[in-house]
DNA sequence: AATGAATGAGAGTTCATTCAT
DNA sequence: TATGAATGAACTCTCATTCAT
């Protein structure tokens, strides 16, 4: 039985696990991680790990949904203030690479969230989706783009990002998206949403 | 030291422990798949598995091999004959769809492998993608599409089968990807790649 | 170290410790009671246990020396006023079982004690023999039995209580022993001890 | 999953389990003894254990009745082709004692069965008991005692059996029975049956 | 007088792998 | 070619106990 923590110390110990949680699936995956190896990591006693969480599926689920709650913000934070609609992708999906490239641990994490807790990997992928499917309704009312489905269109949009982060981060050898894929990788998706140019109405 | 089976006895027993294997991970996964299940379900003893296969691993490898290959068989099968890079392209997806509705084990095996054997995910992928990209290559030189980088939009297009697959046949309700999003899909491939009309020249 | 509580709030804890450790002891046994749920039955902190008791065998030592004591006290209290011997120990016994009934905990613990503390068994036993050895002396001086061996009668009476108290009074539908199976055993008592009717000299 | 051994050599290492699980129960107690004792006292491998129990509590539970077959058998074969009744009932007791003697174990382990398995101890009692009640049945219709409730007199022989057994082969310096105490025993069950001289009729 | 966070030893159990048959 | 008994390392998790506050 896990309990909140009620002393600064013990707040304290339970962000240390999580963090170390973090590291430790990332590095070996979730079967491979065990609670001696975070424990060891976060420099605490075994027993402590669970003064504070219930099993390791639990503080999975937790580092998941953290995971989730932060490459969101990064995405938001990095199209806050674009002009237009087409602008403000682009620069979440920068948000989205830069994110994935210093946190590697998102797609190894995220992977096996689904045999870990059924569920959650679609759980994550729905919000981000949810994100994209607003900024895309708005848009083709506003008729910067034209009428896609903003749904179907926003999958699109989620699969393009997660292969493309996963070809050239994680796989390239410069670990970023190259700003000439970007380029080309936007050029598509403008064509796809039909996109118009600033300024144009249809 | 396994080794390759020299009677046709030996390589029935192969196929059999093969085939209760992708059964057991796509049941449990690689970790809760146990060398016991498979091989109670292969109907062999345990010590029978190390004179097929060097371990856990191993099996898990030609699993996914083999998944990787019918996959590529399916689409290739499935858009085989089509008139247009684009009609191939739809009946490509299609197959894909169809396959991963009837081997579910596919994206949960696939989504493991990172793990399991480091560079299996990127190697499985980078095969399909390969297919993409010639096809695309020669549908630009045709001037059938516009000119997009091949290679990049291979891995967009793989992203976009990806995800919708998932979306759809893993997680929606009608284990298919519905016509009018299959529609929408590709309406939005055409315009990304800048695919001519049947017929016209640029 | 343990001490003894000086104030009135030390000692109301002491007695709550007591109190939960019995319901526990007697609910989960020796080993599957743990500190966390005595003190939790207690609405005291852990910490606190250590105050008042060396560990968890020595609350146990209690707890039995406790339930030892009362169910003398309860013995003696309900044969007190007989007229003869034979009646003081027909009630004894009516107040041995229906403390048993009451107290299904003694039976739970007691059996236990052995293994906790070395002796504690015996030590339970030898206290209420003691109590029947002494009755059976005054009687069989007094005439009022045959020249039994007191210690003797008073193990064979210890067996026959302990042996028909769980048979009727534990695994027994009324959870109380028939009268009918008292009157019987009292007949079988009253024989063994070649008791005298009263006023009949040998 | 456990599994019945097909191998002598299986058979011959399940014994060898059962043999000291039953030692190191009867030395430690039930919660005490760890399945790292057990093995290593049957000189086998942690893993072996479970090729044949599925846990602790299996193997105690086989221990009970293993231990109630043989006690049983031992009190049986010390009362055959005894004369009287009461002779067989004098036989069986100095059985009883006997085994108790040769395996203190009995009472240890026995005594903790109530909390493993429920129903364990009860099922031994009544076992036991049903023999006695048998005997007194025909003893009875035979008119080799007076007219005793077979059941409550079977479960008063129990009980008296019991604690005179508890208290001189477990407790007394002899660690057997005196001579002097079984006949004051015998002579108090003699008078409680109602016991008949031989050759007496009613 | 009271607390509860922290600990680490040890519990039961699983399983990939080996090897004598 | 096939077997299955045997293994021991490693796993998750529990808990009596300590101690700084």
């Amino acid at each position: 039985m896990s309990a909140l923590p009620s002393t600064s110390r013990g707040r304290a110990t339970r962000e240390r696990i999580l963090a170390a949680a973090e590291a430790v699936f990332a590095e070996l995956g979730f079967d491979a991680a065990s609670i001696v190896k975070i424990t060891e990591r976060a420099g605490i006693g075994q027993g402590t790990f669970y003064l504070y969480f219930d099993g390791k599926a639990r503080v999975f689920d937790e580092v998941v949904d953290d995971l989730n709650r932060r490459v969101r913000h990064a995405m938001s934070e990095a199209s806050a203030g674009a002009a237009t609609r087409l602008e403000a992708e682009r620069r979440g999906f920068e948000g989205f690479f830069r994110f994935t490239a210093d946190h590697p641990s998102l797609y190894r994490i995220i992977r096996q969230a689904e045999f870990v807790s059924p569920g959650a990997l679609r759980r994550h992928y729905t919000r981000i989706v949810d994100g994209y499917t607003q900024g895309l309704t708005a848009a083709r009312d506003a008729g910067e783009i034209g009428s896609v489905d903003p749904e179907v269109a926003a999958w699109v949009l989620m699969g393009i990002g997660e292969m493309i982060g996963m070809r050239w981060v994680l796989w390239g050898e410069t670990r970023e998206v190259p700003p000439a894929v970007v380029d080309e990788v936007m050029a598509m998706i403008s064509r796809a949403l039909d996109a118009r140019p600033e300024g144009e109405t249809p």
